[in-house]
DNA sequence: GAGCACTGC
């Protein structure tokens, strides 16, 4: 062991840490000397848990194609794992480097600056990382890149054996996000054609987890080897209920209540499923904890609050009430942001009910939604796990023990079984991917989500009847969109109003943009009136664009505040427009306004007619009952109240289904069944059509165009 | 007459 270890050892400190002073004090990548700061973060490195399995990690991967390491928090896996590799000699400069994704582009863009301190190197040269919008790496130098796993597929997607990479460092697979499971299936086409000694050269697979399915995943990439590294968390006593809670959100709470008043010092962190649940329960809290000794102050967390409120969660707990009185206490009460995407420090108290609001899809009706459902077993543990990082800490959860153990799922059903998959599949053709009933997903889609897929694909025209990729399809696959939003972007300049389009498409993959706080409804609603167009909701957040479009940035952020617009998603509207303009321009797709006078003014009839020909799969007939029905589906559905639209038209199409109280349509369109005849024949053709209301209107629409054309 | 968990390109 030790012989094979001093000869792949490369390390830069002997197993001591102290560092001699000799010639590995010269950074091999940059050729300096090391500063004094890279000595310091040096001997907190070597501490990590992590550090003690170095050599018989690069052992494993100098050995084997894939491995799995599964880490808890706290081992450090993360930021050492990939300059391991790096010190297996596994990058070459200006040729090849490591890759290490993440789900998120905040992890991404902070582990990068953390990593290339470790290495005493600048961000953006040896280190560097990849997130949409922002590039900040070098093809020449860099030897490290962290991305997001979504912009690897993306790179995947004109790489398609990941050529640039000599390693790919998975990180975070536990949470089963798309674009992991999307890349892990992708990279079962790759590793065979990428083997050691083969002509394209041999790629490294590190698949790192958080425990619970490192086995899976070893099975997965052909039995893989395992390294476990231990985490560095502080114990966590679980408590349960004695019986079964109604009302979770009023046991929550009562929970919480409780803790502030018997507890001993520190803060606490609850979980709840959604805004609305989680302002009622913060009112609630603090009505109840007025009268009581020491003082509780309480944040409400989710992602739709603005940074500012986001960044109160972090303040000091409050002190005594006064002097020499018991001490406050800080609660934040949260949705799943807090289980993953945020980390609170100073948590010592979890209170968990034990639910999450979950997507989930329905292939039969072509429908993702929402609900509220029970967490998994391994969710549980996470949720617990965030009262143990500063101290030891205590959770409570409002379920009985027995139901953790039978009725909760040991882990949360993967994304991949929950989503549409549309757009995965248009971007597993594009990678040339073309049986996608054998693809290797670990968790492969049910048969009829996949074929709603392709059917999507080819009424759209991505997808010719055998399957194949069209000219349309290769397109519409370089936007970043959904199907139908690419398409429509391809078929506008037909229309004369490209650039319309791309600001209303770059409008609706953004958060909402008319805002509408309970407590200021009315103003917002007359603010959204100045922008309202009645024949439509997209041509009403068109206009909103177009007058934020031509104020000057300076102006920006009151003239939002003062009309009730989100101004996060405004700014994040305009980078998507831009991009979306960028590729549009590499693709040869002309941009073209409706707009002749340059007043901000357009036609809304060429626009609906081009919404109409990018959206025809989504359309609603008014029966004669006045009940509106999809047409096709049957699905009973109605216009979201907050529609501009409420005249009740006859024919509507609509952007989003969403199943709450009602079914629900939102962000609805005028149009009329002439232009549906037109526009999409091969979709109405009326002999596979289901006998409806809508089938007569139809019927009569064709015939009068065929009068028409034979008078002409 | 309303309730969009969270990411990502």
């Amino acid at each position: 062991m030790s012989d094979r270890r001093r000869k792949i050892d490369l390390g830069s400190s002997d197993d001591n840490g102290n560092s001699k002073r000799n010639k590995q004090d010269v950074n091999p990548w940059t050729g300096a000397p090391y500063s004094q700061r890279y000595y310091n973060i040096l001997e907190k490195r070597i501490k990590l848990p992590v550090y003690q399995f170095k050599d018989e990690l690069i052992a494993k991967v100098l050995e084997n194609q894939s491995i799995v390491v599964e880490g808890e928090t706290g081992s450090g896996k993360t930021t050492q794992i990939p300059q391991f590799l790096l010190e297996a000699g596994l990058a070459t400069q200006g040729e090849t480097c490591v890759a290490c994704t993440q789900p998120r582009r905040v992890a991404a863009t902070s582990i990068a600056q953390r990593v290339a301190d470790e290495m005493d190197v600048q961000l953006g040269s040896e280190v560097g990382y990849t997130i949409r919008f922002e590039d900040v790496s070098d093809p020449h130098t860099t030897v490290l890149k962290f991305l997001t796993d979504g912009m690897l597929l993306r790179e995947a997607m004109h790489d398609p054996l990941l050529m640039r990479y000599s390693a790919i460092v998975l990180d975070e697979c536990h949470e089963r996000t798309l674009a992991t499971d999307v890349i892990m299936g992708l990279l079962m086409e790759i590793l065979p054609k990428r083997k050691k000694g083969s002509e394209h050269g041999e790629l490294k697979v590190v698949v790192m987890s958080a425990t619970l399915d490192a086995e899976k995943f070893q099975e997965y990439f052909h039995n893989a080897p395992l390294l476990k590294v231990p985490g560095r968390t502080f114990p966590v006593e679980i408590f349960y209920t004695a019986k079964p809670e109604r009302n979770y959100v009023e046991a929550a709470v009562r929970t919480t209540l409780h803790i502030h008043q018997c507890e001993a010092p520190g803060d606490i962190l609850v979980f709840l499923t959604g805004e609305q649940e989680i302002e009622q329960a913060c009112e609630e809290l603090r009505e109840k904890s007025r009268s009581m000794d020491a003082e509780l102050v309480v944040y409400p967390l989710y992602s739709s609050l603005s940074p500012e409120q986001q960044r109160k969660i972090f303040s000091e707990a409050p002190g005594p009430r006064t002097p020499g009185g018991p001490p406050g206490r800080k609660v934040v009460v949260s949705t799943n942001i807090a289980e993953t995407s945020l980390t609170i420090d100073g948590i010592v108290y979890v209170v968990d009910p034990g639910f999450s609001k979950q997507k989930v899809y329905n292939p039969r009706i072509r429908v993702e939604s929402l609900l509220v459902s029970p967490i998994s077993r391994a969710s549980a543990k996470q949720r617990s796990g965030r009262a143990g990082r500063t101290r030891p800490g205590k959770c409570f959860r409002l379920y009985t023990e027995k139901s953790f153990h039978d009725d909760l799922q040991e882990t949360t059903y993967p994304e991949i079984l929950r989503s549409k998959m549309s757009n995965v599949v248009l971007t597993l053709k594009k990678l040339g991917i073309d049986d996608l009933v054998h693809f290797d997903f670990l968790d492969p889609p049910a048969p009829e989500t996949l074929m709603r897929a392709l059917e999507l694909l080819n009424y759209l025209g991505a997808l010719d009847d055998e399957g194949e990729m069209t000219e349309l399809g290769y397109q519409m696959s370089e936007l970043p969109l959904d199907p139908q939003l690419a398409k429509l972007i391809l078929v506008s300049p037909d229309y004369g109003c490209s650039s319309e389009i791309v600001s209303i498409v770059a409008s609706l993959s953004v958060p909402q943009i008319f805002l509408r706080p309970r407590e200021s409804a009315k103003q917002a609603d007359e603010a959204k009136a100045q922008f309202t167009h009645h024949e439509s909701d997209h041509l009403t957040l068109l206009r909103a664009y177009n007058e934020y479009a031509m104020i000057p940035d300076k102006e920006r952020k009151q003239w939002c505040w003062d009309n009730f617009i989100s101004e996060r998603s405004m700014i994040s509207s305009v980078n998507v427009r831009n991009q979306l303009l960028g590729i549009m321009k590499r693709l040869d797709i002309q941009v073209v306004s409706s707009d002749i006078k340059g007043d901000g003014s357009f036609s809304s009839v060429d626009i609906r007619k081009a919404l109409t020909a990018g959206m025809f799969m989504q359309v609603a007939y008014r029966q004669r009952s006045g009940e509106y029905l999809t047409v096709k589906d049957n699905q009973h559905v109605y216009i979201h109240p907050s529609s501009v639209v409420n005249n009740r038209p006859e024919w509507v199409i609509f952007e989003e289904f969403a199943l709450t109280t009602k079914n629900h349509i939102r962000t609805v369109t005028v149009t009329n069944v002439d232009w549906l005849v037109e526009l999409a024949p091969h979709y109405f053709d009326l002999e596979n059509f289901p006998k409806c209301e809508a089938k007569g209107e139809l019927e009569k629409a064709y015939s009068r165009i065929a009068q028409s054309r034979s008078r002409r």
